[in-house]
DNA sequence: GATGAATGAGGGTTCATTCAT
DNA sequence: TATGAATGAACCCTCATTCAT
């Protein structure tokens, strides 16, 4: 076959302008477009799918033409890319933090479990959540990325967490402290549960957690 | 019918065919073609998630024309839809029976992480709950059918199992009692984790299951 | 950046299928469609350049659906260049023989410039050369089939002939031998002439390779 | 103004300022703009072809913001045109007083040639032939225009000429005096060979038209 | 029934042109 | 005057679905 050198242009070469030369002409009016085109596109994504939603939605839903969604991002793949890397970025650090606070481990626990009902369920991050585990699997530098930024880290805190408890007898076994996913698994299956069951049988989420720490600590209160 | 929200193009109008007209030119034929049509669409939906996925990939893969598949099912939601349940209903009895098992609990529950390791995490079935947990919130009618048919029973078998336990004072706490999602709970995330992150940290699974048991029913072995 | 190794599918891998499995079930049917494209794709490109042809009009052209068009061609480029190769292959090879024939080398000449007349600058041929010459810079590989396939071979049979003019002493000088460009410019202007000056000032491009000939043999006429 | 049959999106409404309101506030600063813009579109539009060509890169080779074309230039189209209108234009008024010099008709064409070669072949002036030959077709007026600035005067001077040249037996025959064609025809395929096949085989163009006066006028040789 | 060529609506992306600053 | 962000019409290409064979 005959190829060419031609008339494909820009690769993914040009990449959406990331500051004008004097500072833009609109300072933050920048940011805050691309603020509203990200949650237009946390709105879109998360119902409809990667594949499934429109930039022409987004663009609607962030009050914008279709074609400024191109001035702030490559294309819909590093749209949803950069969504997800600006929404869980933030959390993390919250999220060592409260791990490491020098309280008795439960008490660290039930913060941490607050944190994650506030922060998480209680937001659109929890869609976030949701989309890296539908698409990871498609997208695996994303999940690479999510990997190493996000979920690494919060092993890494929550082993320091539990090796300190465990010294200090407050722990009844070592599970976790092998296992992090079982701290972290009824988390991940309340954000399942809720969009996908919650309207036949809703789940009290608080309670959940609740019970959820009295099996790992013993019944007990920190608060 | 299972109805979905999601956008139909072409009318709804002439269905597949259930059974030709009189008797049907190949007898179980048909259900060999059935199976392989589901066998391709499970893997290039679970491979690329449903939007993405195509019935051409489908139909190759299945060793089939593409109109063909239309014989089969209605449209390509169906084919998911059917998809879906084809595969999910026959885990659930065996489910319920090897949690009526008359056993010590810890050893009932040894038999079922088995058979979730066996059955499920070791079988496409695996993908079958990652595309429910991925697609569910775009195909209500699914999430109810999967609700009803496979995760109201299994609770309903597990409590009736963890009810016999506490009475028996098997238990610790009637945590999982109320909460049966916190058994199932490391399951689920064994299987993400397996679609993310399995590359850039393996997991044991088996070792996994085992430090949940030991958690909730204290560190002995039942079998 | 984040890349993935996703979404993007088919780049030139999947290629327009070339012939079904058992022949396919319109033998010729496929040949003829074929045909309806590139006569209509050339009358596009040639009506409008490369890069502003489109492709809606060349399927309403060819009385198809747009869709159709990537069941014969990869896509638009390959289109083009299909167009090109399978116009211009043909007539190499009659003004290959047309040249080696064994008469006075006037009289060759004669009978190449009928041909050209009659075979390029009537007939749509003259627009794939303005095609060639239009868009050949953009499309190196296609001016290097070009080069290869018509230019290089049609100097090598002029150069055979005039070699031979020269033993016999037909011709006043080794000028277009060096030269053959010099043979061939009449024909390109007359092309390039025709598309642009026509209506300006008509040219009788009969009489104008005539009189080129009269310039190269001395005036004669060996027909 | 020069109209085309090409399509236009946006009215043609508001015209380019050709003046300032109260003088321009830049004198001939705006002259200097200008040509940074002419000479960035030669670029462009020699490169990829007027439909191919992106405003955007024009401005980003001149130096200058995009809308600024627009203040310059009524659209695309015209800069286009004008493009090509300024650059051929003061080539004619050489061409003509080398053609009137009163020395042999070899000689003149000598001059001819070389100012071709140097003019023409030697800069970016070839580039707007090749334009002319390619697009000219979309752009009957352009056409016209050239044909009436250039070509007509052209012919008009060489066959003042060639006549004299006839007068004084410098002449085999009058074949380029009724086809001037002939005579310019060997720098329209070193333009168009130059830019399709120079890498395959590069061309001596100075041999070529040595050889091409040759042919009309016998050896010799009047510097 | 089975096939696969054909269809055509749809969506991502580009880019000439406008206009608020 | 100059800027460049914003617009939105277009266009290439895909793919679910149909239907003649």
């Amino acid at each position: 076959m005959i190829e060419t050198a031609t008339v494909k242009r820009r690769g993914k070469g040009r990449r959406a302008r990331q500051a004008g030369p004097r500072g833009g002409p609109a300072p933050e009016r920048r940011a805050e477009r691309r603020k509203a085109i990200l949650a237009a596109a946390l709105q879109e994504f998360s119902a409809r799918g990667f594949a499934a939603a429109r930039l022409d939605d987004v663009a609607v839903r962030a009050g914008i033409a279709k074609g400024t969604i191109y001035l702030y991002f490559q294309d819909k793949e590093a749209l949803f890319q950069d969504l997800i890397r600006s929404e869980m970025g933030p959390v993390v650090g919250t999220l060592e933090s409260a791990l490491s606070l020098d309280l008795p481990t439960r008490a660290v626990a039930e913060r941490a479990a607050e944190l994650f009902l506030r922060e998480i369920l209680g937001t659109s991050r929890k869609d976030i959540i949701r989309l890296i585990i539908s698409e990871g699997p498609r997208f695996p530098k994303l999940a690479e990325f999510y990997y190493h930024e996000v979920v690494a880290r919060g092993i890494a805190a929550v082993r320091a967490l539990l090796a300190r408890a465990l010294e200090r007898g407050e722990l009844r076994s070592d599970a976790i402290s092998r296992f992090p996913q079982l701290l972290v698994a009824p988390g991940i299956v309340a954000i399942i549960w809720k969009s996908l069951f919650e309207s036949h049988a809703p789940l009290d989420v608080h309670a959940l957690m609740r019970a959820h720490l009295d099996l790992l600590f013993g019944e007990g209160n920190a608060k």
